[in-house]
DNA sequence: GGTAAGCCTGTACCCGGGTACAGAATGCAA
DNA sequence: TTGCATTCTGTACCCGGGTACAGGCTTACC
């Protein structure tokens, strides 16, 4: 509402995103296709930035584009009742949080183990039995973890 | 030493894997080819079990395969000098952990406070000077995050 | 009006970690 | 010996989250 209107790469360079990425989420159903000028080029509102760095947000807590896209949606179209239901998803996602957290904590401690019994060959440490390392629980906990992992977590990449 | 020869479906059920996995580990270097058969078929010693876990172990401890293969290959290099620095690299592993587990515990508190705020539209707290959320923090820590992430984690998937 | 920068579209590719499929050959038990 | 299960190979595809490239059009500035 206070400025004029913004092109691909003033959006993007504003939201530290990449030019791409900007189509990429209008195909995601992420952003809504803004106004064109007459030839085309497409046409911002000032917004867009703040609506960007709120993607960006909720990447980092932890949401995916698919859930993002979700609440998105669910925000726009809560005119009578408010079911966009954020409390909701940002309580499971608060769970799936912690359930990473803790993992991780296992995983310190085991990776400090292993310094403190001062393993320097894994293959080694696997057959023997005075290795501290948990290795059928830790291969066990893969399993779980990437059943876990189907519900998608703030992860890498 | 013990038994006899596995065959690629029975190291598979042992060690919970797929027996394509097999095939993947060893295009990617984690497992040496085996035996075959007359026929041609892979015929494992039953260590190969143990190898398998070691790997799904290491890859819970938040090693890439591209790093197991790396510590395999040192572990079974060290005839002389020892130096498979499993050692370094599991010290190096941790202090990427321990960020991860900073990280998190950083969304937990910002997800937290999204519930107990009444958050419930990104669209609307992203505008609003009321809403507690520090969208632009976040913004940015997601992209110091993805550098961090090149160094690889445990992460999702 | 010229020219460079920016934008448009579609399509293909990247990463990591697998999984699936097709079609041929082997292995093993009855 | 027959027949089904398993394995073999190569190649293609999956997920999520982008990024890159080619070839053409528009915009902005001098």
């Amino acid at each position: 509402m206070t400025g004029g209107w913004l092109r691909t790469g003033e959006v993007a360079e504003a939201a530290g995103v990449n030019a791409q990425t900007l189509r990429y989420y209008h195909r995601r159903g992420l952003l809504r296709e803004p106004q064109r000028s007459n030839g085309g080029h497409r046409l911002y509102p000032p917004e867009t930035v703040a609506a960007l760095r709120m993607i960006k947000a909720a990447q980092r807590l932890g949401f995916t584009l698919d859930e993002v896209a979700d609440l998105v949606e669910a925000g726009g179209h809560r005119r009578g009742r408010s079911d966009g239901g954020l409390q909701a998803r940002a309580a499971a996602k608060l769970a799936e949080v912690e359930q990473k957290i803790t993992d991780l904590r296992t995983i310190r401690e085991t990776l400090l183990q292993a310094v403190a019994a001062g393993c320097d060959d894994l293959a080694a440490c696997a057959t023997s039995p005075c290795c501290p390392l948990p290795f059928t629980e830790l291969a066990e906990g893969g399993a779980r973890a990437a059943v876990r992992r189907r519900g998608s977590l703030p992860s890498g990449r």
